[in-house]
DNA sequence: GCAAATATAATAGTATTACTATCATTTTGA
DNA sequence: TCAAAATGATAGTAATACTATTATATTTGC
């Protein structure tokens, strides 16, 4: 998979960086380094001061590659949803199973790397926590609609769509592709950090992949019925 | 119901205040201009400074209430969740029929009363909106743990703890109550917020009430199979 | 009805955040 | 090699999220 992906480059909308982070030393530095740090302070603690700090480059600097921390965290989301993307159509490539295709895709929404791969420099099993935790924070906001106009959610609709699309094929009459399957994946991020810090509001099993097993039946009951 | 609840007072863990509004009349402000406040402008724009300026009091004051704007938050929401409480038991009281019981809380937890309900200085139609966007905003953070022993998220717990005995009602060996209701509860609000702004990730209706239907129906299927 | 306790107002101050601006220096690439 | 672009160094600003202090109301318990 390494080989494969190492000549991608994943499309992140140009609404979300001043200057594109992997056309130079400091952008790449402000990926990975970003990454690291928002994995460990969470956004809120998270500034461009500690940023440029471990970088060893000042404030400014950072501001020419994103305008604002808010877009530098829409940009790795964004990017995440891409890289996710790529990791779908190799994963359901040659299955004909629309079937089999979804439980894979769901299966995937919650897989996360062992190794800590590192692909443009981005840590992706730490972007997938950050995913996680603080990926609603792109959107439940108010300023929802003008990072939807710089494209801030465009990777992620695609994802969304490529598996409504699958569904169909299961059931073309169904009637709520994106609305399930924005119900599974949101809600399956949860059900991971509630049982890590708030076990009463989830059901909490030693049995491996227990999340991902409900979420494929629930998908599975709800379009077949 | 407006009679019936005026009676009560709604139960918020005192770890969510330094002082207890409802106790003063500077107490009821903050609680009625924050609600008003946070609607209008989101949590990240609300200040406190900007709070007191409306209220006519001084910043300094709000802070002998709340520690802080999250607590405040937590307050809000943890009150919200104490109210659902009180709507669900009255909603359900002396209806037999566990599937009714449970239809009827998930149609709550998405119907907002359509009057501006003023109940103990809370306008209850904003703090639904409030809710929608900003309850998660509670908990996804590093300080999880610490407004969780704060007793952040009793009420909500209890909420969900109250309808999971429903679903054991109609099956004893259903494994994941707490799972499907939390999944089905912050799902609602989401699909909610994209029906307005995200439109691509969910499938907005015309027909009354189809977000209510469609988890009424995910939830019957995976209980009943 | 009055003193004491308590709550509030008025004001000031601090460290940090989220930026913007300017100019010198280094890197690059045609 | 020379100009353009990127970066570094530095400074500055308005706002945020608080804390502290002292004076003035207001409540309350006796």
């Amino acid at each position: 998979m390494d080989n494969l992906l190492s000549n991608l480059k994943i499309k992140v909308s140009d609404g979300l960086f001043q200057i594109d982070p992997f056309t130079s030393k400091l952008g790449k530095s402000i990926i990975f380094h970003s990454v690291e740090m928002i994995t460990e302070l969470g956004f809120e603690k998270f500034t461009f001061k500690k940023l440029g700090e471990s970088i060893g480059s000042p404030e400014a600097s950072i501001y020419r590659y994103f305008k604002s921390k808010n877009q530098l965290l829409c940009y790795l989301i964004s990017w995440y949803w891409g890289w996710m993307e790529c990791r779908l159509i190799l994963e359901i490539a040659n299955i004909s199973s629309p079937i089999v295709r979804l439980e894979k895709s769901i299966a995937l929404v919650l897989s996360n790397t062992n190794e800590n791969l590192l692909i443009e420099e981005v840590e992706v099993y730490k972007l997938h926590q950050i995913t996680i935790s603080e990926s609603i924070k792109t959107y439940l906001n108010k300023d929802v609609d003008n990072s939807n106009k710089e494209g801030a959610f465009l990777n992620y609709k695609q994802f969304v769509e490529r598996v409504s699309k699958i569904i169909n094929e299961i059931n073309p009459d169904y009637k709520f592709p994106q609305m399930l399957l924005t119900t599974i994946f949101e809600g399956a991020h949860l059900q991971v950090f509630f049982g890590e810090h708030l076990p009463r509001l989830t059901n909490k099993q030693n049995a491996p992949d227990y999340i991902t097993k409900f979420y494929i039946n629930l998908a599975l009951q709800s379009i077949n019925s």
